[in-house]
DNA sequence: CCTCCAAAAGTCAGTCTTGACTTTTCGATG
DNA sequence: CATCGAAAAGTCAAGACTGACTTTTGGAGG
C-alpha cells in the first residue's frame, strides 16, 4: 500500500517512466521502501487500469529501447494519492520482521550460541545505521531519516539488554530450557 | 521466511494439524507474526512437498469435520528449523512500514493538518503499546515482548520530535514548500 | 425432538511480489 | 572498423499471501 503511495507520490512532480521511477527509489538507498523493478511495472498498469494514471507515449526517447511508455497523474490518482498519504501517516501496525518469533525459539539454542548471533546482529545493525546517517537529505526528508535511526537505535538498546540477560543466564548456567535435539524422523 | 520459522518451532514441540497452528498463532495476539489462516495451509503443504514435514493421517479426530491433517516434524525439517532462527536472529532488515514513505511526501498537507494526523497515529501507537503490554509472557517471550515494546516506545518517542517540529513550523508560516493541488486530468 | 448458531477445518480464486531472463544500443578498446 | 561489455527498459512465470467462501456438526434453547 506504501509502495502504491510512493509511486503516486513521484509522479506528483512529473510524468515519468517505469524505468525513471525505479532509478530514483533505488538512489535513495534505504530511505525509500523496498520497491523492485518488477513491481514498479505491476504498480503502473495496474494503477492505469484503475484510472488513477493514464499513459503519455513518448514514441521516440533518447537512448536506446526507445518505446518506453510514460506515465502521468490524473486527477483521480492525484486524490488517492492524498487518501494514501493521509492514511498511512495515522495507521500504525507493528512492523513484525521474524525477530520475535527468533527470540520465542531461542531457548533451542544454547546461550553461548545466542550470544555470538546476537552479538553478529549488532554488528549488522550498526553497519546499517551508518550507511543510513551517511545519506544526506533534503528538508522534507529529514523526519523519515529521523524515523529509520530511532528505530535503529531501538533495536541496538534491545540488543545490548537481551546479551546483558543471556550473559547472566550463561554464567548461572541452569540446565537448559528445552533439550537441544531434533526429533528422530 | 520468518512465517515458515514459526511453522517449524511450533511444531517443534509436537505433531499438529493446521487449525491448532492457526488457533495458537491468533491466541498469542500481537507477538507472533502476522500469520493468516490459508497462508498457514499453504506452508504446511510446501514444507511437506519439500520434505520437512511428513503427515500424520489423523483419520477420527474429535469434533466436526474429521479428516484433518496432522504434521509432524522430520529430522530434515528440524535441521531447517535450526538454519532459520539462526539466519533470522543473526540479519536484521530495516522494516519498511510506509510511515517513511509518508514522511516524505508530508509537505503535501498543510502543517495543521500533519500534526493532527501524526497525533492520531501517536494514539493509536499507545493503544497498541497498552495491547502488548498487558499481554503476560512466559520467560522464553520476554525477550521478544521487550523488542516489542522498544520499538513502539522510540515510535512514540520519534513522534513527539516530529510534532514538535512541526508546531514550529506552523507558528512561523512559512509558505507551504509544495503547492497543495492536484494537477487538472 | 427440532432447529439454529457458532466453532471447526479447510479451500479457492485472485492479488502482490520477485528473481531471472531478454533485447537493444551506445561507446570504449584493440 | 569489429566486438564486447554495460546500461536501458522491460517481460515473464512462478512463488507468497489474502479475503471471502464452504461444509460439517455438537450442543443450547425452545
Amino acid at each position: 500500500m506504501h509502495k502504491e503511495l510512493l509511486v503516486l507520490g513521484l509522479l506528483l512532480s512529473g510524468p515519468m517512466s517505469g524505468y525513471d521511477l525505479h532509478r530514483i527509489v533505488v538512489a535513495h538507498g534505504e530511505l525509500y521502501a523496498d520497491l523492485k523493478k518488477a513491481n514498479v511495472y505491476y504498480l503502473l498498469e495496474r494503477l492505469a487500469s484503475e484510472g488513477a494514471l493514464h499513459v503519455v507515449a513518448e514514441a521516440g526517447a533518447r537512448g536506446p529501447r526507445r518505446e518506453r511508455l510514460v506515465y502521468a497523474l490524473t486527477s483521480k490518482g492525484c486524490e488517492r494519492f492524498g487518501d494514501l498519504l493521509r492514511r498511512v501517516v495515522r495507521t500504525y501496525e507493528v512492523a513484525h520482521t521474524g525477530i520475535e518469533v527468533g527470540m520465542v525459539f531461542l531457548s533451542y539454542l544454547s546461550p553461548t550460541e545466542a550470544v555470538a548471533l546476537l552479538e553478529e546482529r549488532r554488528q549488522t545493525v550498526m553497519a546499517r545505521r551508518k550507511l543510513v546517517d551517511r545519506e544526506s537529505h533534503h528538508l522534507h526528508e529529514q523526519l523519515a531519516q529521523d524515523h529509520l535511526l530511532s528505530l535503529m537505535d531501538a533495536e541496538l538498546a534491545w540488543i545490548e539488554r537481551s546479551l546483558r540477560r543471556l550473559r547472566e543466564q550463561e554464567k548461572t548456567a541452569i540446565a537448559p530450557d528445552h533439550p537441544n535435539r531434533c526429533p528422530g524422523s
